[in-house]
DNA sequence: CGAACGACCTGTTCGC
DNA sequence: TGCGAACAGGTCGTTC
């Protein structure tokens, strides 16, 4: 479920509590989850984020890979208070907890060496170069939401921003990515430039249970225009369709995108 | 090689 | 009301 607004919700968050603590214990409940290490012992230098994933660096060790995949969350606990349901991984730090809870189980952590960050696709916040991502759909025949939801092209977007990215920019999702004309990519472009840091201003997307670090909900389900809005009328005056592409929900407007 | 699809999991919502 | 089907914000491996 998180996507990147969602996941430097958290990563802005845990920068605020984390960095200089130390590590007293790492519980790990879930037999999925495994730790090449015991990070006991270790503090932690920073957070980062690399599309969809959280790293946390530890002084003289590993660093830390949090994906959260659909339904994980993070929750820092500073209370002696009982765990949320559904934790996968509990970190004791010095002055409080940090549980990693999934319902669905398809989190994953993994400890990598901190030089070991393999070559990511370019952020989809940290303004993408629009000649990069042009020429990459060039030869591409693939929809082009499936082309903006490849990580290897773009890290970060996930269905929802990327319904509401082709919606601003008045394109369909499935047109063919080579297709796009370069004022839509350049529309493409602008749209991301303007929702994702509104999404991140707003905490990020909760339509049903997404909660940043401290169990606030998120406000930008307020903006959305086109994901989960099937039926309603689009500010064009069309009426909204959803259409399964490539196995995921797909909302788009027939009238003004075309 | 690129694209489509099932698998991975469990909880919630929808339709009859 | 009850029950099964469909659906959910992500990625990966397999197959065509």
């Amino acid at each position: 479920m998180p996507e990147l607004p969602e996941v430097e919700t958290l990563c802005r968050q845990l920068r605020t509590v984390l960095p200089g603590q130390r590590i007293i214990a790492v519980r790990l409940p879930d037999p999925k989850l495994t730790l090449t290490e015991d990070l006991a012992g270790r503090s932690i230098t920073e957070v980062e984020r690399r599309g969809k994933a959280l790293l946390i660096g530890t002084t003289d060790g590993p660093v830390l890979r949090i994906h959260l995949r659909m339904s994980g969350r993070l929750h820092w606990l500073d209370m002696p208070e009982a765990l949320p349901p559904y934790a996968r991984m509990v970190i004791t730090l010095d002055r409080g907890r940090l549980a990693l809870c999934d319902p669905r189980r398809f989190a994953t952590v993994l400890l990598e060496a901190p030089e070991a960050a393999p070559a990511s696709a370019p952020d989809a916040f940290n303004a993408p170069s629009l000649a990069a991502l042009t020429a990459r759909a060039a030869s591409r025949k693939t929809p082009v939401k499936s082309f903006l939801l490849d990580q290897n092209v773009l890290s970060g977007l996930g269905n929802i921003y990327v319904c509401e990215i082709l919606h601003g920019a008045r394109v369909h999702p499935c047109r063919p990515a080579a297709d796009l004309t370069l004022a839509e990519w350049r529309r493409v472009d602008r749209e991301m430039r303007r929702i994702l840091p509104r999404a991140i201003a707003s905490r990020g997307t909760s339509i049903s249970d997404w909660r940043d670090l401290f169990g606030c909900p998120g406000d930008y389900q307020q903006e959305l225009r086109i994901y989960g809005q099937t039926g309603r009328r689009c500010r064009c005056g069309g009426t909204i369709e959803r259409r399964t592409l490539n196995g995921r929900g797909t909302f788009f407007c027939p009238r003004c995108q075309r």
